[in-house]
RNA sequence: GGUGCCAUAGCUCAGUUGGUAGAGCAUAGGACUGAAAAUCCUUGUGUCCCCGGUUCGAUUCCUGGUGGCACCA
């Protein structure tokens, strides 16, 4: 992409926790400005977790074309790094015609890898990752982080110790490149060819939770029952490791009933809805606006337009 | 109706050989670079079901009551 052309491109970021009501403003949005919406969640990328992750429906993505909705497979291994490798490629694609795009998600840290940019660290390949696991359960976090500390002893200064993932992933790049995950880690901005606005969407938590809790009531209402048995013999695989998901399993197990379930997924959406506040809330290039004052957020976007 | 077991934090439960109590989850706050709806950190005063008894002292032991569960009729 070249930088003249590129110049007036712009990307619009719309962001914030879940159920807080993206889906409907971002449709809203490309209706008005005829462009596309780009999702940047992390679990409406699989193709079998629809009701459960309240991916756009088919109508939805017939008002304004969608893209990274169901385009994986369960079993298909993915990263924010090759979310913004393919979250590039597709708006380099996408900017020949269109003047703007959106982005709507609530992945923070897949949104943060296409804004900022991500490190260029190599792939861990499933042998290595399941060697260090194993070492992991039968050693225990406290030999693994020793080690860590003789090879990056720089890592091991800043990294949150008590993280096992942490840990592991920089042993795993240690063991597979012989270098340390220190001389990857630049944390170095990238320069983005188009101009991003964030735009974040919040509402009141009372407000948000009741949303969230018939949200969940909704999904069941939907099937994410027959949807969440569908995958059950997967339950294994890390794109499962989901809300609405995790909790039903456990049902189908028998460990609690489906009150007790439904109750945990509310619960557990609510902690995520907050997690996710907490971290847009210290990126202060973002315009906060109540969903609902949708003529107020066009009024803006128009004005950075 | 009889017998046995249980009653402790918002929830599930541990515990106190009698000196008024603690985990997990929740709640609230925070961290975050290839697993991110993941993972991790901080945050725990509650008539220890009620009345009475024993005791210097009872949530803990005893009598009775109430509620729940199980088994037997």
């Amino acid at each position: 992409m070249n930088n003249v052309t590129c110049a007036t491109k712009k990307l619009i970021v719309l962001v914030g926790p879940t159920g807080v009501g993206k889906t409907a403003l971002s449709i809203h949005l490309a209706q008005q400005l005829n462009t596309c919406i780009v999702s940047s969640d992390s679990r409406q990328l699989y193709k079998e977790l629809v009701i459960g992750t309240a991916a756009p429906t088919l109508e939805e993505q017939k008002a304004a074309p969608h893209h990274f909705i169901g385009t994986l497979s369960l079993t298909d291994n993915y990263s924010a790094a090759q979310y913004e490798v393919d979250a590039m490629k597709l708006l380099q694609k996408l900017f020949i015609q269109k003047d703007y795009v959106i982005l709507s998600g609530g992945s923070m840290l897949y949104i943060d890898a296409l804004c900022n940019g991500i490190d260029d660290i190599p792939s861990v390949d499933a042998e290595t990752r399941a060697h260090l696991l194993k070492r992991y359960e039968k050693e225990g976090l406290e030999r693994l982080c020793d080690e860590l500390r003789i090879i990056d002893p720089d890592y091991y200064a800043i990294v949150d110790q008590k993280n096992h993932k942490r840990v592991i992933h920089a042993l795993e790049i240690y063991y597979i490149t012989g270098k340390t995950f220190t001389s990857f880690r630049k944390k170095t901005i990238k320069q983005r060819p188009f101009e991003i606005i964030k735009i974040g969407l919040k509402r009141e938590r009372e407000e948000l939770y009741t949303r969230i809790n018939q949200r969940v009531d909704q999904m069941i209402a939907d099937g994410l029952i027959e949807e969440a048995r569908s995958v059950f013999s997967q339950r294994h695989l890390n794109s499962l490791n989901t809300v609405g998901y995790k909790e039903l399993f456990a049902y189908f197990d028998g460990t609690c009933d489906l009150a007790f379930a439904i109750e945990k997924i509310k619960q557990h959406s609510r902690v995520y809805s907050k997690k996710q506040m907490t971290w847009f809330r210290k990126d202060p290039a973002i315009h906060w606006f109540h969903p609902e004052n949708e003529a107020e957020i066009m009024a803006f976007v128009k004005q950075q337009l």
